[in-house]
DNA sequence: TTAAACTCTCAGATTACGTCA
DNA sequence: TTTGACGTAATCTGAGAGTTT
C-alpha cells in the first residue's frame, strides 16, 4: 500500500463521479451510469445544505495536514476514455447481468448485488423502505440460511450472496441481529468497490446525503454501509495521521535531547574555564547570552577576557563560587542581551 | 421568541468477522 | 488443521448542530 501525504486543504469540487466512470469503464469494462441528481452537488438544500456547509465547516478547522491513503496506483486518465457505454444503474441493471463465473469482480459485484437492488428500488433512499420488518428483505431469511450452509470453497460467493441478502435488510441504527434475529455477518467489498470508495474519499472526505446516495447506488450498496465506509476511512485516516505525527515528534525529541546534552557540555567547559579566569567580571556583557526561559548562560562568543587576564593570578578570596557569581551579575543586564530566539518547531506537515 | 423534542451526522471506542501466515 | 495477528465492516454511545413543534 501506498502512503501519500497531500499537503493543505484545498476545497475541490466533488468531481469523483464523474470520474468514477472512466475508472469504472478502464477496470471492468463497462461504463456504469450515474444515478439521479449526482451531479448537482448542493442541490440538497433545504435541511441538508446547513449540514453540508457545517462539514465543510469541519473541514476547514482541520490542521492543513491531509493524509492521503492510495492503494492503488491509478492509470492515466488518457487510458480511460475510449469506448464509454451508456449505462443507467436504475433502469438497466437487470439487463446487464454478469456473466455467471465471471472473474471480473465488479461484475461479479454487479451480479450478487442485483437482488438488493430490486429490493431498494422501492424507496428513495432504500433505508426507508427497508426498514421495516415487512419489508422484502424479511422474506430473504430462507435463502440466508440456504447460504450459510455453504462450502468453504464457496467462501466468496456465498459472503457475496449474503451482502446481497443484507444489501436489503434495514439500514437503521438497530442491529441486524435485532430487526431480523441473526447474529451481524461481516461483509467484505470487493476491490473495485473499495477503490471507488477510496477515489470518492480522495474527492472528499465527507459526504452529503445525495453524494452518499449516488455512491450507494452505483456500487450497490446500502447508503449506510457507504456512509460507514466514510467513517471507517476516516478514522484510519486520523490513525495514519497520529502515527505520522508521533513519529515526528519522536524524531524531535531525540533531537532537542542531543542539543540538550551538547549545551550541557558546553556549559561545563565554560565554567571550568571561567573558573581559572579570576577577571572574567571584565567580560562585556554583550558576550553573555541567557537564556530567558531557564536563566543560564548558554554560551559565550568571546574570547578577548580570557585571553586578556591569562597572566593575572587571582587572589582566593576571588575565587569564589564563579558559575553563581555570573548568574547573579548577568541577571541584571538581560536587556543588554541578545535574547533566545523562540524554539520555532516545525509541524510534520512541514517535515513531510 | 424560546425551549424542548426530534433528526442527522460525526468521532471514538469497541466488537466481530474474514483472511492470511 | 489450528491459531494468532491483522484489517476492516459494523455497532454502540455521546455530542453537536439544525429543524420542527
Amino acid at each position: 500500500m501506498e502512503l501519500a501525504l497531500s499537503l493543505g486543504d484545498t476545497p475541490k469540487p466533488f468531481t469523483f463521479l464523474d470520474k468514477a466512470q472512466k475508472m469504472v469503464n478502464r477496470d471492468l469494462g463497462f461504463c456504469m451510469g450515474l444515478g439521479k441528481g449526482a451531479a448537482d452537488r448542493g442541490g440538497d438544500h433545504q435541511s441538508r445544505n446547513s449540514r453540508e456547509s457545517d462539514g465543510e465547516r469541519r473541514g476547514s478547522s482541520d490542521p492543513p495536514v491531509q493524509l492521503d491513503l492510495l492503494p492503488f496506483s491509478p492509470v492515466p486518465r488518457s487510458q480511460t476514455s475510449s469506448s464509454q457505454l451508456s449505462f443507467s444503474w436504475l433502469t438497466q441493471h437487470l439487463t446487464v447481468a454478469a456473466e455467471p463465473g465471471s472473474s471480473n469482480g465488479f461484475t461479479r459485484a454487479v451480479d450478487v448485488n442485483r437482488r438488493s437492488l430490486g429490493v431498494d428500488k422501492g424507496g428513495e433512499e432504500g433505508t426507508t423502505a427497508l426498514s421495516s420488518p415487512n419489508s422484502a428483505a424479511s422474506s430473504f431469511q430462507m435463502d440466508f440460511s440456504i447460504y450459510r450452509s455453504g462450502s468453504r470453497s464457496n467462501k466468496r460467493s456465498e459472503n457475496e450472496a449474503e451482502n446481497d441478502i443484507r444489501g436489503g435488510m434495514a439500514s437503521s441504527r438497530a442491529s441486524d441481529e435485532d430487526e431480523n434475529g441473526m447474529a451481524r455477518k461481516k461483509l467484505r467489498l470487493t476491490k473495485e468497490q473499495s477503490a471507488f470508495l477510496e477515489e470518492s474519499f480522495k474527492e472528499h472526505n465527507t459526504l452529503n446525503p445525495k453524494q452518499k446516495l449516488a455512491l450507494a447506488k452505483q456500487l450497490n450498496l446500502r447508503p449506510r454501509q457507504v456512509e460507514v465506509w466514510f467513517q471507517n476511512r476516516r478514522a484510519r485516516t486520523k490513525l495514519k495521521q497520529t502515527e505520522v505525527d508521533c513519529e515526528y515528534l519522536k524524531r524531535c525529541c531525540e533531537t532537542l535531547t542531543e542539543e540538550n546534552r551538547r549545551l550541557q557540555k558546553e556549559l561545563q567547559e565554560l565554567r571550568a574555564l571561567k573558573s581559572s579566569q579570576p577577571f572574567y567580571m571584565q567580560l562585556p556583557a554583550t558576550t553573555l547570552t541567557m537564556c530567558p526561559s531557564c536563566e543560564r548562560v548558554a554560551s559565550t562568543s568571546t574570547s578577548t577576557a580570557a585571553t586578556a587576564n591569562t597572566n593575572v593570578t587571582s587572589p582566593p578570596a576571588a575565587t569564589a563560587d564563579i558559575a553563581n557569581t555570573t548568574l547573579s551579575l548577568a541577571k541584571p543586564r538581560l536587556t543588554q542581551m541578545v535574547p533566545f530566539p523562540p524554539l520555532q518547531v516545525q509541524g510534520p506537515q512541514a517535515a513531510l
